[in-house]
Parts: structure tokens; sequence; C-alpha cells
DNA sequence: ATGCCTTTGTGAACGCGTGCACAAAGATTG
DNA sequence: CAATCTTTGTGCACGCGTTCACAAAGGCAT
């Protein structure tokens, strides 16, 4: 990701694992949605099963918020969305800006989920003039020039940066020259920030690769056989690319 | 994410762990830009600084795919652009369905990153009778009723669902009786799924809360002093449970 | 050829995350 | 009030992933 060192590099936190950390959202949402069914109570095993987790994991999870359950009995609903949404930083406003309003920033835009939990959608900026002014779910849109000021007058900590990949780096420098810390970048590239800022990717191609990859797994298990699962041979010793290892032809590019 | 276990439990794939998986992507991005300029080899050093990694990381990452690096000298660029690309399964064509043509569903299909490597969309499918038809991104959608025909023709084994949350389990489960084994889910839901379908999920709130909790605790290191991260105040005294905890007045929701 | 210099490939140590299994804690019932 | 039953909180062990550090390997100059 960044090259300025990613996440929170050693400092533990708040003794809060980072592992835990983002499964909190999840927990989260189990618990509002039994909140709204007006459900009391739930044990560890209800509540890991609606999350998609071992109810061990999920224990240990809150036991780092602290104890918060009633042994014999589980976890206050109410009480655990309350702890878990202040612990988040839930409980209070989080201006965000998005940058890039193509067809996926526009669709950010319009994302309900976004509202709905302290985020709020101060601001759409684009590099391209004509869509100034123009509103995109119900924000109009504004120039890039005025970046800093926009950032600045909102108080925006949280950028989204959705423009194409060759302009991801300098929207992210300016984003962080004009005070935003959190950055999430929706842009299929390395961004490089300062110590002190936090990058967090979203990559549709990244994960598509990855289930490529199982998948091809998947389908050489069934040809058990001789190859692929278990790549033929790797590149003969002596001539650069050669003999057996073949060479591209054609790349996906 | 699914209940019926998510990823490759234990069954290490071909020796190539999970987290080297995720990376590769990584490395071929950073590969295939080297290549364009025509660079004809690069130290670990070079593509680590590049692919924002530890050089030893690198090195150990591609030592599971073989060796094709040569000491003293570095990787042969367009060598290793092809191992990777084999590896991951991406010199084979993958036709993908999109589920819900909504805003982020349009946005995705008219992604470009998608047709690059091996990825083609080759259907739309929404639940709207009336936008059956419609073309988007130049493809025509169609209508959930034929799903399990559109994937068979299609040969489909990779499914993108960007329904609503309430819809996505049950698209899921279609998906999967359709012959679908890989699924990426921007639905806000864990997925249930059986044994042998890998889900990935991209959850953009969730990314969110993640940055807000590292953004809070930022902004209450300055603030150092006694109390916690330091959010101002929580909520009221007093309330339900709390010795110290407090209950919630009002919720984000 | 020989020696030097660069860079790979990997053995080993360490730390984080996961899951088991159980003792402690509280509710509940008789 | 005592016995029983449920569910939490956590000590412990294990495995994966990361990083260091270095020996081996190959190129290159002399």
């Amino acid at each position: 990701m960044a090259t300025g060192r990613t996440h929170r590099p050693a400092t533990r936190s708040r003794g809060i694992p980072e592992a835990t950390v983002a499964r909190l959202p999840l927990y989260l949402r189990a618990l509002t949605a039994l909140s709204e069914r007006s459900v009391p109570t739930v044990s560890s095993e209800e509540l890991a099963t609606a999350a998609g987790v071992n109810s061990a994991k999920l224990r240990k999870d809150f036991s780092y918020l602290g104890s918060y359950g009633t042994r014999g009995v589980g976890y206050d609903v109410e009480y655990l969305v309350y702890q878990i949404s202040r612990e988040l930083g839930l409980t209070q406003d989080w201006p965000v800006a998005i940058v890039g309003i193509g067809n996926l920033g526009a669709a950010l835009a319009n994302y309900g989920g976004f509202a709905s939990r302290g985020f709020r959608v101060a601001a759409l900026i684009d590099a391209d003039p004509a869509m100034a002014g123009t509103p995109v779910a119900g924000i109009p849109v504004q120039h890039t020039d005025d970046l800093d000021r926009i950032i600045s007058d909102n108080g925006v900590s949280i950028g989204v940066i959705t423009t194409p990949p060759g302009a991801a780096q300098q929207v992210c420098d300016r984003l962080v020259a004009a005070g935003v810390t959190s950055i999430l970048n929706f842009a299929p590239t390395v961004l490089s920030v300062p110590e002190g800022v936090d990058v967090r990717k979203v990559d549709l191609s990244i994960e598509l690769q990855i289930l490529a990859f199982h998948e091809q797994r998947k389908a050489g298990e069934d040809a058990s056989g001789a190859d692929e699962g278990a790549p033929p041979m790797r590149a003969t010793p002596n001539g650069r690319k050669g003999p057996d290892g073949d060479m591209p032809a054609v790349m996906p590019a």
C-alpha cells in the first residue's frame, strides 16, 4: 500500500489488536440488526454466528474493550452497540470528501451506507471544470483548484480517492497537505504518504485476481494428474528465458 | 464472511501462502508498468519499493513460485510477468457476471480495470423488469429470472454481487446453485455459502469505520490527558448498567 | 582464471492471531 | 440457601506471516 508505512506500524493502538478493530464493524452491524428487532440480549454464540466468526474469537475481541457481558446470560445489545460505536469513534460526525466524480465516485456519493453511521459526504471534488456546480446525489461538485479550502472549511479528515490511477498520488498529496490524515483509495495505485497518515485501499482488480487464483486451483484439482496444480517446471537453468519456462506470447496486459 | 468456511481453510494451496497470493497482483501491476517502459530487469529492492512492500518479503514470496531471479542481477521483468500471470490463472479468460445493476453495479460494469486482465463482463443481471434490455456499458441488462441459464450459457464461475443487502443472500444462493464457485460481495451482509465456494467481500462502510477508529486515536493522542483514547465525553453518565460505561442516548443508527 | 561485488534465496527467531478448553461468575430453580 | 446450569473471560498452545541476516550464486572486471 503506502510506502510511508501503511497502517499503524507497531504501536498496538489502545491495546486493541488491528484484527479486532477490523471485526468491530461486523459485530456492530449484527448488533444493530438485533437492536432493530428489539432483541435485548445475545450470547456470544448467537452473535458470532450472525457475524460469521468463531464465538471464542468474538469473546476475546470484546475482552479487549472491557467486560461488557453477563455470565450465564450474554451481552446487552443496546449497551454493546453503544460501546462499540464509541470505540470506533462513531459517536461523532465525520465529514468525508470524495475526489474524482466518475462512475464510481458518483456511485459512492449515492451510497446510503455512507450517511448511516456518522459519516457525511461533505464535498465532491473533480478536476473537470465542466462538472463544477453539477449536483451529484444532491451535492454540487466543486473544482480541484479549491481542494485546499474545501477540506479546511469542512474540517475533513477522511478523504476518498476515486480518480484514475494517474491522478491518485497527486490528489493524495494535496489532500494530505490540506490536512487529511485518513485516506480510502479506490485507485489501483500504491500511494505514498507521510508518517501518521493512514491509507486503506479497495482494489477490485486485486480481489478478482485472488478469486481467479483459487478458481484455477479448484479446476486444476479435478484434473488431478501431473500438470498444473503443480506448475510444470520452472525456467530452465541456463539460457535466459528459455527453453521450458517459455515466454509469453501475448499477455492479458 | 461466509459461514460455510470462508477461504481455503487449512489446505495451504500449492504451498503458496494466502498472504503471498494476495500480494501477487500487486507485484504484477508494478511489473506491468516496468514492462511498458521496456525495463528489462529489476532488483527485489526496486520492485519492492514500487509495490510498497519489504524486499525480503518480496523475495520470499517469489521463492514460493520458484527461483526466477538471477543473483547479482535481479529478475527478468517479462518472464516474471508471465510466471505470475500464469500462477494467478490470468492466462485464461474469466467470464464474470454482475448481479444488481444500481449505481455501483453500473460503475463496475464501466470500470476499465475489469477487462484488462483476463476478466470479461459476460452478463449484467437485475431484478427490475424495467431494466431488462437496457444497455449498460454496452451490455444489455438481463432479468434475474434467467439467472440460471445466463450463468450456464456463459460458463460463469465468478459472480459479483452489488444488490441491496436484503437480496444478497438469495442472489448468492442462486448463483451457487447455477454453478458459480467464487463470489465478490459488495453488499454489506455476511454471506453463507457451502464448502468449496470462495467469498471475498468489499465493504466500504467497514473500511471507513476502521479509518475512523484510527482517526479518533490520532485526535485523542494530542489531547493526551487522563482518559480514554480520549473521546470528549461519552454519553450521559448514569443510565443503564454503567458503572462507567453509561448508556446510549441517541445512536447514529 | 581469479577475485570482487552485487543480489538472490532461505534458515531461524519472533510476534500476532486463532482456537481450544476450562475455571470463574452469575442466574435460576427447588 | 444450596445445587445446578449456562455463558463469559482467558491461559495456553499452535501455526502463519514477517523480518533479519547471511551464505551461496552469479556477473564482471582485470
